[in-house]
DNA sequence: TTGAAAGCGTTACCAT
DNA sequence: ATGGTAACGCTTTCAA
């Protein structure tokens, strides 16, 4: 690989210069960079990042752990975060943590040992200190660790308020929650948003809520209960679309129709939830616009530009998608 | 952050002498070993992966190249590739090349910067030479670029063959196509496979292929189209899942039924395929054991202790799902 | 068995 | 405006 020495000679200056114009950092003649961009390009040099980044104690890239990529939600999310890294010079490094704390802790060590300028995560596990022993920037995305930090999060609660009131003005009269993995936060508030707008009808109480796990085989499972366990239930809201698909196979199992027996609506916007039958009624989020305001709100601190105020903690608003299943 | 040196002035010895035990490399007498050994513990010492990277030239990483992250097939792939690596002591560099030459050019580029010790990379713009020039192992996934390469594909066109064939034994007497994209090696492999089975039956002709572009929306266009063009298909075989889906949601609109009145097949075996109504019946690649082969055979490339032999061009079987579309 | 020192490719400081 | 050189943190040769 041909590095700036070879560039120095072959322009006849000094690596000193080539590495000034270069960086277009302190005085460089007009012609002597001429000269010096003439080699470069005759010779197609490119830097050498690792050196880079040896000496800026930096590598121009992000981390961002995940739990799994398999699952649905976080395929666009990648996606966009990767997409804005790169348009803002920064490559991207994918970590499935599998939401294991022993992997996460790994991973933030690899990472630091790589120089990462920064850290996007999504983890339940994680604490605040953790991240601050860290010592550089991080964003925690779709769950909040502390509101201390710098957080992009949706209105998890309010979307379950209205997924719910939503299924009561098709005329549900009996609601059912499948509720998703207890220690996670969105889950929990999910839940709080439902039990705020059923809590008080004289029909409730807490055996109208199934637990599953953020996946389709716990939900069918939970929903095969729910609805053995309340026949008369005519709507449920899922957690999430994973679940809120599983709920309407275990309805069909049961013989029970969607939307005309039983109404269905579940939580995320993922793009599998366009491609069912019947098409899923669901609270979307604006995945790919967390990711894109994670990364410039993580780039942000990483260059030290933020506006300083509490900027960066958002709250992003969802919206109601009616489809088929309600 | 702590440094080798740290490390050496804590244990009263070299950094030499600590690099030594480190790498366990060279002659440590047993009582410095256990110094040094417990110096790193004290200190909480990880050693410094990019500057070892700039010595050795390499970064114990290996790029990730696909063309979006986004499309169903990919998430499973990624994982397999980094649950593998990570297994084999690499970490992974995921990048979204679009299908789009500039960008993966680009990417090219910036791993070789970036020191990773290999790619897998799945493309169709790529050619052999412009692998070769990068002067380290590159295997190629899901689509071959050069029958010289290290390559993992699946057996596309007896799949196709299968399917197809498949739909005649549940009755099909018309079978249409709906095709992948034009410039996509492994859609014209399917292709093949199903012209191999229906071309010389006397009702065939190509106006039974449809293109569509390995999307749900093209996918329903075409099928929408094909059926009015030819009214007695009664069975279609979808190039991949996706495709099918739209194809199930088409002859919806027509109202027909399936499989009642037109049986679909698909082809993947993506986990989305079995969360539609109906579950869809497919030709299911094994995508987790070609990331994990594809990565076992980089890393065996990179570590130089390849078989020699052809072992590096893979072709893996695929097997038939029947589910409930046909 | 151990240590000193060169070198990996850059950048940035200090001279000139 | 330009060049020499130390330093980034590590590995490996060479000597001792």
């Amino acid at each position: 690989m041909i590095s700036i020495k070879d560039v120095a000679k072959h322009a006849g200056v000094s690596v000193a210069t080539v590495s000034r114009v270069l960086n277009n950092s302190g005085y460089v003649g007009q012609d002597t960079r001429i000269k010096v961009e003439k080699a470069i390009k005759e010779l197609n040099y490119k830097p050498n990042e690792v050196a880079r980044s040896l000496f800026k104690k930096q590598s121009n890239t992000i981390g961002l752990i995940v739990p799994d990529i398999m699952n649905p939600f976080f395929p666009e999310l990648a996606r966009a975060v990767e997409d804005t890294a790169i348009q803002l010079g920064y490559n991207v490094i994918l970590c499935n943590s599998d939401g294991d704390e022993k992997k996460e802790q790994n991973y933030l060590d690899v990472l630091q040992q790589q120089y990462v300028n920064g850290i996007i995560v999504s983890s339940n596990t994680l604490n605040a200190t953790q991240i601050e022993r860290l010592n550089m920037p991080v964003v925690s995305i779709d769950r909040v660790i502390s509101k201390g930090l710098p957080t992009i999060v949706v209105e998890n609660k309010k979307g379950a308020m209205m997924a719910t009131r939503f299924l009561q003005s098709k005329g549900c009269t009996r609601i059912g929650h499948i509720k998703g993995n207890n220690s996670i936060v969105n889950a929990e508030e999910r839940c709080e948003g439902y039990k705020e707008i059923v809590g008080k009808e004289s029909w409730y109480n807490d055996t109208y809520i199934a637990n599953g796990k953020y996946d389709m085989q716990s939900s069918i499972q939970a929903t095969l209960e729910l609805l053995q366990r309340h026949p008369d239930i005519d709507g449920i809201f899922a957690a999430n679309d994973i679940m809120a698909i599983g709920a309407i196979k275990a309805a069909y199992q049961l013989g029970r129709r969607v939307p005309e027996d039983i109404a269905i609506i579940g939580f995320d916007g993922i793009s599998l939830s366009k491609a069912t039958t019947p098409e899923l009624t669901t609270i979307e989020q604006p995945i790919y616009e967390m990711g894109e305001k994670a990364t410039k709100m993580l780039v942000s601190l990483m260059e030290q530009k933020q506006s300083m105020d509490q900027e960066n903690y958002k709250i992003l608003d969802v919206t109601l998608i009616e489809r088929e299943s309600t």
